[in-house]
Parts: C-alpha cells; structure tokens; sequence
DNA sequence: GGGCTTTACTGGAATCGTTCCAGAAAGTGT
DNA sequence: ACACTTTCTGGAACGATTCCAGTAAAGCCC
C-alpha cells in the first residue's frame, strides 16, 4: 500500500489531525470503492478491533468536507463513499442490489452539464446517475424499485 | 383546474381505482409541483378533512408506478413527487432549503447520457441533477450541506 | 517530554422519513 | 344489490443518521 505515508501528508495539508480512525477509514475506502457507512464501520473494525459508528460518521464528514472522500446517495440507498474525488465522473447504479460503478463522463468536461434555465439558482455543480441493472442482478431475477428519470 | 375530469380518467385508464385521496393527491400535486410526502398530507388534509399518512404513501406509490408521477429523491432530502413524467427534464436542487426546479434538457433527447463504459450494466434511466443555491438562500447566508459531485 | 488547548472518540438516546401490519371501509364488475 | 378486491386507518417498527455530554487522545509551545 503505498497510500500509507500519503494519507498522512493528505490528512496534515487539509489541517486535520491524523488518528488512527481517520487512516483506517481512507484504507477501508481503498479496499472497497462505494463503501456504505456500515462497510466502513465493518472494515475499520476488521482492523483496529473497534470503533463506535459515530467516530466513523465524524471521521466520513471530516474527510468529506476536506475534499479527501465524495460522498454520493443513491435514491432508496444508504449513502455511499468514494476516494475519487475531483475528477468529472459519474455512476451506474444498479436497481436492485444498489450496487455502484464508476462511469467516466465521455464528452471532455462537464458536456450537457450546463442547464438551460437555472430559475436564478446559483448552479455549482451537476450530478449525473445513470440506473439500471447490474450483470449478476439482470442474469437472477429479483424484485426491483421504482424511481424515475430521464429513459434513454 | 381542468384536471379533475381527466385524473379520473387516467385513472382508470391505468387500471387503477378512482378514489377521493388520490384525486387528492392529485390536485395537490397540481399545485405544489416538487412537494414532498409531508406536503401532500398536509394538503389533502387541507382538501379532504382527514387523511393518513399511509394512505398518502400508498397513493404516491401506486400513482408513480402507474407511471402518473415521478418521484425524486435529492441526496440529504425528502423524496418529492411531481406530475411532470416522460419527458426529459432535470432538476436543479438548492442545497441549503433543499428546493427544486425543473430544467429542461438543453440538447434535444438524452445528450451525454450515454454512458461510456456501462460496465456490463443494463442502463435504462439516466438522471441528472444540480446543485446549487436558490435565489433566497444565496441572498441570505445560511449554513449548507455538503455533497459532491462534478464540480462545473 | 510535560502541560495545555483543541479536536476526536465513546455510548446511548433521539430524530426523520418511510414501511409493515391487521383490521375496517369503500370502490367495482356482474 | 352482492361478493370480491383494493384501499384506508392507526399504531408500531425500521434503518440510516444525528445529537448530546463526557472522556481520551493529538498537536503545539516551551
């Protein structure tokens, strides 16, 4: 793992203190991408024996608000947390499991990202989610949910 | 409100029964586009006299299911139903009030939603969702949520 | 490396939106 | 009208997240 050392460094440039909960929180997201909260407490547990599901949230906000974790919330999901922050991609999510992929925006930047009539808001930022079924979901039947959006 | 003949009819169009709570439900909808569960009690309430909240619940669902409304759920929100369905429309969400508005697709049909790389999920809704401030809430400083996503 | 200030962590209770349950009531086709 | 569904009521339960007050640890200064 050479996020280790990195971690650290990452931790102090933001101006947050480094503790043992916050590297293990950063280390379980680089094992699983799109980690709920509970995956989070699971892994921290998994390694520093244990920890309280608040330390884990504090630690979720902390590095979010740093801008060290993106934090994204699937309709009728749990949220769900990601390293990969500051670059232009989106997700799949699947209906039925709610598992999560990472899609790359195709178009260079922020294509149709600009909307037409923002009704005076002060637009910072889009946020694209595509729904669907995930490979193991499609092949096995199983109830789905219902959400809407635009159909391709 | 020329509705009120019309709701009946797709009602049962979509093979559903013509009930008062959800032409109700309906109406309200007419009214307050965007309004959340809460919301719609409270204006069929206002409407009818009395209403549960399961029975406002179990309208909304049937209704979205039937394809009558659409429901969408911003990050750190309430879900919000709207009449508005089949079309390509987004929404522009505030982050501090948790307002919303529609925004029509700029590129004629679905225009980046293509995902790139799908990974080997069936995509079949891509929704598209940004975030800002409202008129109100950037004219008058209140404390923000935090989410992420592209950052435009 | 000892103290002091600041910030993080613990455990438990509370909140919010939503759903589940069983029974009573109302809509629909014949 | 009658029987058959489907919907509505009220109350309890749920999962994810947050709030609270107290304790423990991290960072900084000398």
């Amino acid at each position: 793992m050479t996020t280790a050392r990195t971690d650290d460094a990452m931790l102090r440039e933001r101006g947050l203190r480094v503790t043992g909960t916050r590297l293990a929180v950063l280390r379980a997201l680089d094992e699983h991408q799109h980690a709920t909260a509970d995956d989070v407490v699971q892994a921290v547990r998994a390694d520093l024996g244990s920890v309280s599901v608040q330390a884990v949230y504090d630690c979720l906000h902390a590095l979010t608000s740093a801008g060290l974790l993106r934090r994204m919330e699937p309709a009728g999901h749990a949220a769900r947390y990601e390293r990969r922050t500051g670059d232009n991609h989106h997700h799949v999510v699947c209906r039925s499991c709610g598992a999560v992929a990472d899609v790359d925006c195709t178009v260079g930047h922020a294509p149709c990202l600009t909307p037409s009539a923002s009704h005076g808001f002060a637009v910072d930022l889009a946020e694209v989610t595509f729904w669907g079924l995930c490979p193991a979901c499609a092949a096995d039947p199983v109830p789905a949910a219902r959400t809407s959006g635009t159909t391709l």
